[in-house]
Parts: C-alpha cells; structure tokens; sequence
DNA sequence: ACCTTGACTTGGACTAAGTCTATTGTAGGC
DNA sequence: GCCTACAATAGACTTAGTCCAAGTCAAGGT
C-alpha cells in the first residue's frame, strides 16, 4: 500500500506517526468514512491521535487533492481516497451504503454555454440515490 | 404567488399562519436558502414563529415532495422549492452562490446496467462547481 | 356560533459535527 | 545532538439540527 503515503511524502509532506495513520486509514477502494469514523479507527492504531488532528490532516489531504470530501446526505462529510480516477457515487437512501460508479459519457459535456451564467466550471458532482438490494430485501 | 400553497392545500394540510409564511418565504425561481435564512425570513413576517417550526415545516414539504433539499457544502442544507421541473445546481465556490441550470441529456442513462449493482436508483442528484463571474473579477 | 379534538407550535435543552486556540511536542536540517 | 518551524493536543466554542412536554388552535360536527 499507499500511494498515498509516497504521494504525500514527495509532496514535501512532514511525515508524522499520526499522518500515517491517517493515510493508512484512508487507503483503499470503496472508502467513504466520515471524520469520526476516521478517527476511531486512527485510535485503534495510535490511541493518543487528537479529534483536531484527524481534522487537520484530513483537511490538508484534501486541499492537496488526495482525497476528496464527499457531502452526501446533509450530515457529517466523508473522505474518498480514491482521487485519481474521476467517479461519482451510488448512495441507498435507506442505509446510507456508498459505491463508486463510473457512468459512461461526460456530464460536463452536457451544460450548454447558454447554462453555464458566465461561470468557470471546474468539476462536476454526480450522485446517484436509491435502495440496495440489501435494503430493498429486508423491505 | 403559491402554486406551493394550492398543492399544500389540496393534499389536505392543515393551514396555519406559520405554514403559510414559510411557503411565501420559499416562494420563487432560484431560491435556495438554508433553514436559518427562512427562519429570519419568517420571523420578519410573523415574529413568535420558532425555529422548531420552521425545520418541521420544511421537512413536511420534503416528504411530500413539494420542495428539495440540496446538501451543496457540508453546511447547512438548503432549501429548493422548485421541485416539479427537474434541474440541476451551479455552485460557485468561493461565495457559495446558487444557481438553477437545465443540462441536455439524461444522467440516468449514463449509468450503464452493469455499474447500478442491484440498486433501485430514484434520482440522481448533479452539482457543477466553478466560480461565478463576481468572484472571477474580483480574485 | 360553540365545542371538541387531534394536529400544530413553542422554547429550551440536547446532540452531532466541526472549528479555534494556546500550549506542548517533535521531524528533519544543520 | 540541537534548534526551530511545523505539527499535535485538549478542551472550549460554534453551528446546524433534533427532541420533548406543555400549551394552542384549525376545522369538522352539532
């Protein structure tokens, strides 16, 4: 594992036990944890890792565009480390499960210059809500 | 003003003076305010409505699908109460205005079989994020 | 018009998620 | 091995939202 960690450190990154933690966490497909989640994970590792510190690294990770933040449902935000393949998510509106999709043709393809009110568009957000079939079972 | 109101009306909602500040609050094209923005607003209309009420009300016209709630920033949701003609969002950035846009194509079709993974989807949700033309000039 | 009743509203306490700050600790260059 | 600037810490604070018990009132029946 991690890229990510060789990425980081070739960034000039300060490399610190709590950083690594972090990254280590955060390594993987599918990965869609919230700060907290983070953190109790980042705890079992290194059991005096601080709330602040999560915050702060995953905010750093996200600035450097590592990881992206993901604001599906209004309440706590989660990190996806996997930022290099463009891709958009699969969210059940039941159990809140996450998936990384990868739609065929290109939204942005689809705003006409007539709807884009002078802006600079930079990306573009894609989700996709329903029920599992997990939920959809237990209905 | 309310088509909102009429359809609230018709579905058998108990009509009261807090109910009915909200819908005129939220009346309107592009309107896109967080719940405390429509509290304020409310509270200007009708000063002893709570904030209680307001989160009740608006997540009443969710449910009955009268209005959108659209998590853009992580922050505080806001409030979309133009649900019947599907759009999607515009997002500038850096001062977090709102605007409503009308992509051609369908990004339901986009999402081929094999990468729905059993799930049942309902809707997709689409954010184009940039930097409005204010913001642009004034960097 | 009045009564009744259950739906609606209220305010304040509570929770969750995240930010800020002052202090202490430490990675990495010399 | 020592410095120093960058990083981590604990805990107070802020923001957004939920919950609840008690009071109020819209609307239907008579």
């Amino acid at each position: 594992m991690s890229d990510l960690l060789e990425r980081l450190r070739g960034r000039g990154w300060r490399m610190t036990a709590q950083r690594r933690v972090v990254a280590e966490v955060l390594d993987g497909d599918h990965v869609h944890l919230t700060a907290d989640e983070v953190h109790a994970r980042a705890v079992a590792k290194l059991p005096e890792i601080s709330r602040a510190t999560v915050y702060n690294t995953l905010g750093e990770m996200v600035t450097l565009g590592e990881v992206i933040e993901v604001a599906t449902d209004g309440r706590a935000k989660r990190y996806d480390p996997n930022a290099h393949r463009p891709h958009q998510h699969l969210v059940c509106g039941r159990c809140g499960a996450i998936r990384d999709v990868h739609p065929a043709g290109d939204p942005l393809a689809d705003l006409p210059a007539t709807e884009r009110f002078g802006f600079t568009i930079s990306n573009v957000e894609v989700t996709y809500r329903g029920i599992c079939p997990n939920c959809a079972a237990t209905a």
